[in-house]
DNA sequence: ACACTATCCTGCAGGC
DNA sequence: TGCCTGCAGGATAGTG
């Protein structure tokens, strides 16, 4: 599930509970996501207070005041929830962990963090902090697409030459970090842009972008910055962390929408869904040439 | 260098 | 009602 959109606005929703906050215990409800967790992962977390909770790409990261920092990735199906653990009241409702809650952060504040992920796509490292940007998670990703080192002249250079798809490339984390399939396809519908199109003929010879590249930048930072506002879009798993839904699913121009008709006034186009690369884009064959 | 596939895992929708 | 198939927001390893 989580694209930028979702897991920033899981960052926004954690950061009020977590920062500078101490961690009393961490619950493993089991010893594996999609990868074990770490040693003595929760002895090295107890007692830590948390000074910092950044997102990069897809992960979220937080730091210890013991040089460590948490990265945390949610996978295709993980989502955070916060509530307030209410210790002597409601002693005939037991609070029940729920199906696939797999972690629990308990806070000296008396929140609880609970990590549920049916998937377990999701996966948590321990990392000092100080490498960080030299470990292989980090070292090669591409830029942030709300940055401004996304812009028409770095995707010239990113896709010179590219004969892949330029869904594809909107996919590659190593050069825009942070897109998924869902905004890729609302992107590329933005921006006009066929998601079959080349992406090295998007760059003229002399490496400058086309006219139709130099739309995708906007297109792609006011597709994200919407569904930002929108708490991201809950299609079957994703939760603000107050457990509300996010609401950019109804915003869809494409995705999700085959043989419906093209949102562009003007247009009498349909829908269409493909496959590339072995995950399905949706486009209007009409106005995205 | 590139494209495609299978893989990890669970849940759900649709067809029969 | 149930069984089966395929598909899902990600990312990687292996193949040709």
């Amino acid at each position: 599930m989580p694209e930028l959109p979702e897991v920033e606005t899981v960052r926004r929703g954690l950061a009020p509970a977590m920062m500078n906050v101490q961690i009393d215990r961490v619950e493993q409800r089991r010893l594996d996501l999609r990868f074990p967790l770490p040693p003595n992962f929760s002895a090295r977390l107890s007692g830590q207070t948390i000074r910092d909770l950044r997102r990069r790409a897809k992960y979220l990261i937080a730091e210890m005041s013991n040089g460590e920092s948490l990265v945390m990735h949610l996978g295709m199906s993980g989502s955070f929830r916060v509530d307030t653990h209410k210790p002597g009241l409601f002693h005939h409702r037991r609070q029940h962990a729920a199906a696939h809650d797999h972690i629990v952060f308990h806070l000296s504040t008396g929140m609880r963090i609970t990590y549920n992920d049916p998937r377990r796509f999701g996966f948590m490292m321990l990392i000092p902090t100080p490498e960080l940007n030299t470990h292989p998670y980090f070292a090669k990703l591409g830029v942030e697409p709300l940055s401004k080192d996304l812009d028409a002249n770095f995707l010239a250079q990113a896709f010179q030459s590219k004969k892949t798809s330029i869904k594809s490339a909107l996919l590659d984390q190593y050069l825009i970090a942070g897109l998924g399939n869902i905004y890729v396809c609302e992107a590329l519908f933005e921006a006009r842009l066929s998601p079959l199109a080349v992406a090295g003929d998007l760059v003229s010879i002399t490496g400058a972008p086309s006219k139709k590249l130099m739309c995708l930048p906007p297109a792609i930072k006011d597709v994200l910055q919407r569904a930002l506002l929108a708490g991201g879009s809950s299609l079957r798993d994703h939760r603000q962390t107050n457990g509300a839904l996010g609401y950019f699913q109804h915003h869809f121009k494409v995705y999700d929408r085959e043989g419906s008709a093209c949102r562009r006034s003007a247009c009498s186009g349909i829908i269409s869904r493909i496959r590339q690369a072995g995950r399905s884009t949706f486009y209007c064959p009409r106005c995205q040439k």
